[in-house]
DNA sequence: CGAGTGATTGACTGGTGTCAAACCCTGTGG
DNA sequence: CCACAGGGTTTGACACCAGTCAATCACTCG
């Protein structure tokens, strides 16, 4: 799917979009660029010029730890803007990288003032955009300080689930996720071990499956119990 | 200090203002309202329909959490905006507490986007003000997920003073901070005994005393240093 | 076929949550 | 003026979760 189209689906899922408003998204020179796993789109401390639109694959973004280590802040795909705060916060606070091959498409931070100059509700839309990502911010400094250790991997679990289901990423039950488990111990504030453990756990009691790179979800309501998950915070319009 | 200055030294601390940008702050009608202690200014799920701005004392956001308890999310105090984004999310997905007795400003959502579309400039210091909390929330992430509880507690309240202070509300070392230790253990992800343990270590050191609602720092080099702190996150311009 | 990375499992231990009791302070009412 | 109640704080005892370390296994890649 084309860069522009990929935008308005992501807009609209929680804003309204005149038609005037898609013109101008479809004025947008989308420079394309590839990245390999593991590659950093951005760094922390850079001060970047552009603004980038996730187009395959996923992205993450993660503090810089004084030790060496990382800590996960959130995962985005297809569709997400994983940098829209740069556009005001001229310093990166945090890096972006690849998880395994992406593709994304830059739009010049000017270009984009330009046209939110010219068309405040597409402004206001890509604001949306980064509000919701504040709100997920909050759910994930409840979900690592408050839940139990099961509760909180189910509760990302359901997030990136819910969220790839309503991007239409989602197939069957099944969803591509490729994340190590170091990785997923260095979002959700646990040792690998511990991700193991409760992995294992949450594989037996046949609610969810998450290995090679490979999310299963066989128990979506029990998953959302396990993990105390409700997608008001995603504040996307309810599902047709 | 009346609303709108409070609101222009704040905007000004990570903004440019214009003299236009000013006059139009002047033309809003800050609605004043008193809180208690305790008392909630917006709950979960409300749909506010107007923003509100703090003159005096502090609030604070927290989940509710499906056992009753409390996630405390950030803390506000004069001149910050601690529901901006109840502007473009209608539906809130937390809640908003005074801590100790409150006086705020508030600004109805109408009249704040009617001056957005007239002056886009005041816009983007708003959308920034959102972008910074979005900071300081992912911070809050890092710091509840992947820090010692020592570190935990020092970073908290090393963020807090380089806060107030550059608003004008340190006196001396000493901060105003009307916090129990059980909302400070709600806040850090951590339980009330190993708070209490955590403080007189602090205290122990010489580094930092918290205690009564007052928090008084003896070793700022050191509190940054233990906190393991770098303020570039709130992304405020350099103090002169 | 060997090297390297990630996944898995076990053993051990320290940190931290839970529980409980005592303490302090403040405000209230007799 | 004192007794009491209640909320918050402080401290100790204890159990167990989960982090650390280490060994093994599985798989991919050169």
């Amino acid at each position: 799917m084309e860069a522009d189209k990929i935008v308005v689906n992501k807009l609209k899922e929680h804003s309204r979009l005149s038609g005037d408003d898609i013109a101008e998204i479809r004025t947008f020179s989308f420079a394309p660029r590839e990245l390999a796993d593991h590659e950093d789109l951005i760094r922390q401390g850079d001060e970047p010029d552009r603004t980038v639109v996730v187009l395959s694959g996923w992205v993450a973004r993660y503090h810089l730890l004084s030790g060496g280590g990382r800590q996960y802040l959130s995962f985005h795909m297809a569709g997400d803007w994983p940098d829209a705060q740069a556009l005001f916060l001229e310093r990166m606070d945090h890096a972006v990288c690849a998880l395994g091959p992406v593709l994304v498409a830059g739009i010049a931070h000017k270009e984009l003032t330009r046209a939110i100059s010219r068309r405040p509700s597409l402004g206001f839309a890509i604001w949306r955009e980064t509000l919701i990502d504040a709100a997920m911010f909050r759910e994930a400094i409840t979900n690592n300080s408050a839940r139990t250790k099961p509760a909180r991997m189910a509760h990302l679990f359901c997030e990136l689930f819910y969220r790839a289901r309503a991007l239409g990423h989602v197939r069957g039950d099944q969803l591509q996720l490729p994340l190590s488990l170091i990785q997923l111990g260095e979002a959700l504030g646990m040792a690998i071990a511990t991700v193991n453990r409760t992995l294992v756990e949450l594989r037996a009691s046949r609610v969810v499956d998450f290995r090679s790179g490979t999310l299963t979800v066989h128990n979506w309501p029990r998953m959302c119990a396990i993990g105390d998950f409700d997608p008001g915070y995603l504040h996307l319009k309810p599902p047709r």
